[in-house]
DNA sequence: CTCCATCACTTAAAGCCTTTAAGCATTTGC
DNA sequence: GCAAATGCTTAAAGGCTTTAAGTGATGGAG
């Protein structure tokens, strides 16, 4: 029989397209054996298990945001950049809707330390200094923007706000419209 | 043999709390019939399937979290208002993180519209009738009230904010102060 | 060039899951 | 007290994960 040529590096990619086709939680060691016309226990020379496939495919898609998202950054500040890195960000996620599940699942230390989870903090960091908040604020701020960005994208993959009329898109600026006031104007510690 | 007496109200409570114990994703028929000291079997006379199980328990989940923002939100107005209703959203995410996740699910456009799901927008409008924005702006800070809340309680339960020493609690509520302030002061359209 | 070791994949098998169908036992209502 | 309805069990099929053992292709050494 003919060899399939197996390696971690391309069951990861397979993994990831199979994810954002019939989402994350339907990526299964099976569906991907089919996908390569191979036994499911092939796959089992080049990935320990389930969870380090799930795993491999969250690596790649931090990676592939983080790419993303330093590209848009590039060359920006001040609103400019958040809007760019919010873009990037949102439109990351609904062209690669199983990558972007696969980056919320808890990542053991390790993994998570050699991913490129820390890249994205400091991304975060980096467009704060167009506002010049102070620590601890800026560790603040930079909650709120993961948490709003993570909100709205996951809410409107979901269909969160299918049930009213107005626009996502617009929505969306506005929403970045407040978040840029909001730095620019940092309530003071009551 | 003595009966254990299923009824759908009652594997749907144990489903939660069997969602709270092991993760939502956990939850199965296998797992809830072992709870109940019967075969898998013994539950299909009361559920469809586990896809029913499921919707059962983000309805319960939507249902309790509306009776709790509700009650937070008695007598109060204003940023005071918004902060017990966040706090309520938040409190109970912790306390039951299994149910929370269920709350997220797509939930078929019948079961959703007869769920509580229209009682949290209208408790989120309520909120925002001490700020007075017109609409579209109002749905525009619904929305963003909704991703914010969300955002943060699902990046603080996947532990997204565990490597940084400052406070959640502290950053929760500066967030808090943030939008009580950019809702005061919302940016024109520009 | 050939043989053998290694590697890549298959086969086999166990265990757990969901779900349907059929059977038995217990309750309920007449 | 008996029949019908109800509630749970048994049985069985099919899909998933994962391990162990087996087979055939590949490639390096002689």
């Amino acid at each position: 029989m003919a060899r399939a040529g197996l390696t971690a590096e391309r069951l990861t990619q397979a993994a990831a397209e199979l994810a954002d086709e019939l989402g994350f939680h339907n990526l299964t060691v099976s569906a991907l054996a089919r996908r390569f016309g191979v036994k499911p226990a092939a796959l089992y020379s080049h990935v320990r298990d389930v969870q380090e496939l799930r795993a491999r495919v969250a690596v790649l898609a931090l990676a592939e945001l983080a790419e993303r998202a330093a590209a848009a950054l590039a060359g920006r500040a001040g609103k400019d950049a958040l809007v760019a890195f919010a873009d990037a960000y949102r439109g990351y996620a609904k062209e690669h809707p199983g990558r972007y599940a696969a980056a919320q699942i808890q990542l053991d230390d390790e993994t998570a330390y050699a991913s490129a989870a820390r890249r994205h903090a400091e991304m975060t960091r980096s467009i704060l200094r167009g506002y010049d908040l102070p620590e601890p604020a800026q560790t603040d701020a930079v909650r709120m923007l993961g948490s709003m960005f993570h909100g709205f994208v996951s809410l409107e993959t979901q269909g969160g706000f299918a049930r009213t009329p107005r626009e996502v898109d617009v929505s969306w600026a506005r929403t970045l419209d407040a978040l840029d006031s909001v730095l620019r104007n940092w309530p003071p510690d009551e």
